[in-house]
DNA sequence: TTCAGTGCAAAATTTTTGCATTACG
DNA sequence: CGTAATGCAAAAATTTTGCACTGAA
C-alpha cells in the first residue's frame, strides 16, 4: 500500500456527457482490438473516467474495491496501461515518484498556473508548436510526437499591480 | 539493478571552471551544515559535478565504483539528496519513469526526449520564450517566471528512416 | 468450448531504513 | 573520543509476471 498521506486530487465537477462519449471511445478500442468486456474492467474505467485530476493506481483501486470487492491491483495496472494504449489515459510522473493517470482530453493543450493562487488555465499556441518542430528538426531530425508545456507566473493580481485582477474573479 | 536498456544520457563536455565553482558551493554547504567530507561523497559528488546530462542513480554509482569501489547504493541516494538540498542538483521525472538527476546550474533549457532510445537532448528557443510572454499577456496579464517544455519525439533512426542516424551515434 | 482475463502470490525494481562498524573533526 | 557517515542487508513501496482457474463470446 501507498504511504498514508499522498497527494489529494483535483476538485472539479463530472460532465457526464464528456464521460459518456469517453466511454463510447473505450468500447469502439475494446471491439477495435478483440478485447472482452468483463465486469472489473468496467468497474475500473467508469471509475477512472469519472475521475478529475490525477489518479493513482492505489486510489483507482480503492474506489473500485468499494462496489466489486474482490479486483487485484494486477488487473488495476493492466486496464490503465490498456487505457493508455487507446489514448484514454495519460499516465504522469510527479515528484512523489507515483505514477498517476489523468484523463486524456480530445484536445491537447498547454498550461499556465498561477504561482499564487494556484489558477490554472488551459492553452494552445500553434506558433509555438510549429517552432518546436523546426527546433526537432534542428537538433537532429526529430518529430514530434507529443509535448508537454508548463508556464508558471503570476497574474495581475499576484504581481501587486495596482487594480490588476485575477481571471479567476472575472466570474 | 536497473533493467538493461534504459535510455543513456546527453552528451556535452565538462567544463571545469563550472565545475569547480559548483565544487566550491558543495564545500560551502558542507561547512554551513556541518556535516562531514568523506572519500565516498567526495567521490560521489565529483562524480555527479562531472556529469552533464541527466544521470540516475545506477550511473552514478557504477561511476563512482571505478574508483571508489566498496561504495553502497544508500551513500548515493543520500549523497544525491543532499545534492538537492544544496541547490546543486535538481532531480527530473521524464516520462520513462525513471529518477534522474541534473546539475542545477546551467542556462534554463527545455528537453527533447526520444521515445525510442531515451537519449535526451536539451535546446533553449528565445522565439518560443517569446510567444509565451504574449500568451501570458493574451490570458489575463501574466507574468512568467519559469516554464517547463519536454518535447517527446523520434530520432530520424526511431523513425525507421533509411540511413536515418540517432544524434546518440554521433560520438 | 475456447482462450482472454483475473486473482493471487511471487518476482523484479527502485528507494528507504536499521544497525553494527568506521573514521572525520 | 564522540558521533556523523557508511555498507550491508532487510524492509518498503511500486510494478510486473507466472499460473491455475473463471467466464465472456
Amino acid at each position: 500500500m501507498a504511504k498514508a498521506v499522498k497527494g489529494s486530487t483535483a476538485v472539479m465537477k463530472v460532465d457526464p456527457q464528456r464521460t459518456s462519449e469517453l466511454k463510447k471511445r473505450w468500447t469502439e478500442y475494446l471491439r477495435t482490438n478483440r478485447l472482452k468486456t468483463t465486469g472489473q474492467r468496467e468497474a475500473i474505467v467508469d471509475e477512472f473516467l469519472r475521475s478529475h485530476g490525477h489518479v493513482s493506481i492505489d486510489e483507482v483501486l480503492t474506489r473500485v474495491r468499494k462496489r466489486h470487492s474482490r479486483v487485484g491491483h494486477a488487473t488495476v495496472y493492466r486496464t490503465l496501461k490498456l487505457l493508455t494504449e487507446s489514448e484514454l489515459a495519460e499516465p504522469r510522473h510527479f515528484d512523489d515518484g507515483q505514477t498517476r493517470y489523468e484523463v486524456k482530453d480530445q484536445h491537447h493543450h498547454d498550461h499556465l498556473i498561477c504561482m499564487k493562487c494556484g489558477l490554472i488555465l488551459e492553452f494552445e499556441d500553434e506558433e509555438i508548436e510549429k517552432l518546436q518542430d523546426l527546433d526537432a528538426q534542428r537538433l537532429g531530425g526529430f518529430k514530434i510526437m507529443r509535448h508537454k508545456l508548463e508556464l508558471y507566473g503570476l497574474c495581475p493580481k499576484a504581481q501587486g499591480i495596482p487594480n490588476g485582477s485575477c481571471p479567476k474573479d472575472d466570474k
